[in-house]
DNA sequence: CTGTATATCGTACGCCGTACGGACTAAACA
DNA sequence: TGTTTAGTCCGTACGGCGTACGATATACAG
């Protein structure tokens, strides 16, 4: 597992063949078959280590929001880790392993802070969609230039078309993503908390 | 690109393949590379073809927020349409085609009715991300079974380890996917605009 | 008629996942 | 002790993949 997530880290995720790893091992193809029945088995067990970074969720104090956001935040960061990874997140069937946990635990919290289990349930699902939606568009985008070239991207389409993204270029090129990721997970919480407006 | 999207309709994205799609067309695999540089602007070209059914952001009567659940809704349908081909949208490398002209639009109608420019671009962003994700984790749990083994599924877990998603099958397994959409919606749109709390 | 562009194709290379069966080793048991 | 068993490793082979390269055929411009 550690030179399986040691290289897909280096060179991406397609680099992680049983090929490629049994050579990177100094060991036949065919010897991985022993620990792994097919290669979905390596991918999931990959998976797994990589969500078991999400950690136990064991901010106590604050509000239920407060935690739920801390769960989105510790999401986003478990996958911003692997980056090359992120995709699995996305792709795969279902949360398992650590994720599991995460949820079971944050549901727990919720509820003994007073949530009604479907409300508990319903904004525990949106974060963790809105979480995974968001390293999904963010992780490319990070992959693709640099502030200005990325401003530029955006100023260089036609005009007449596209006359709000040309004009909000500049600012949406400058957005961190640290603070975006904040916007909508503020909003999102707040909104079930019946709170205060984001920004 | 017909053939194409109805082979990944059919068969799932790995079906598709350079070979594949030429058999299905009576052609030679390499003639394929007439039309397309390379497998990625067949894909890209099918992502393309897809996210044209998002169709103009053409909602011109309530208020912003109306707007934008309009476009969030949109768009996860236009995903849905193409369930097999989801995970181009959580990977691609940038929204393009389509998408490009809903998010100029949504942006356009959300200032025009006094929305400032940069909470117009983070609402925006983040109800993409929402719905995108949301997606990518409803897809594989369609696929997987319908609402009573699903249930059997969470109700099965160690009811030591995880009382609340034990306690919480029935409710969890039975919650529609449009529901629990719209529920996530209306939060993080409420939260944008300091509104009522959803649900 | 001649040249040029376009579409199609056959062949070949180096990847991939993995089915199958054999060889070696170490522990369990007689 | 010898024998069996389970686990590990491996070589070979099959069918699939993307696509580089070069040849051919067809159509149209001059």
């Amino acid at each position: 597992m550690d030179t399986a997530l040691r290289l897909a880290d280096a060179e991406g995720l397609d680099a992680v063949s049983m090929r490629r790893l049994a050579r990177e091992l100094d060991v036949s193809p065919m010897s991985l078959y022993s620990y792994f029945e097919a290669k979905n088995d390596l991918v999931r067990a990959m998976l797994d280590v990589v969500s078991r970074g999400l950690g136990p969720a064991d901010v106590t104090d604050g509000d239920w929001s407060e935690h739920l956001a801390e769960m989105g935040r510790r999401m986003r960061a478990a996958i911003l880790e692997h980056p090359r990874l992120a995709q699995l997140f996305v792709t795969a069937p279902a949360l398992g392993g650590r994720a599991m946990y995460v949820v079971e635990d944050m549901i727990g919290a919720l509820r003994s802070k007073g949530v009604p289990g479907e409300t508990a349930l319903r904004a525990v699902y949106a974060v963790t969609a809105y979480a995974i939606g968001f390293v999904a568009q963010e992780v490319p985008r990070r992959d693709r230039g640099d502030t200005a070239s990325r401003q530029e991207a955006l100023a260089s389409l036609p005009g007449d078309r596209f006359p709000n993204l040309v004009e909000l270029a500049e600012l949406a090129a400058g957005f961190a993503s640290d603070e975006q990721f904040e916007s909508g997970l503020t909003a999102l919480i707040a909104g079930y908390a019946g709170g205060s407006p984001a920004q």
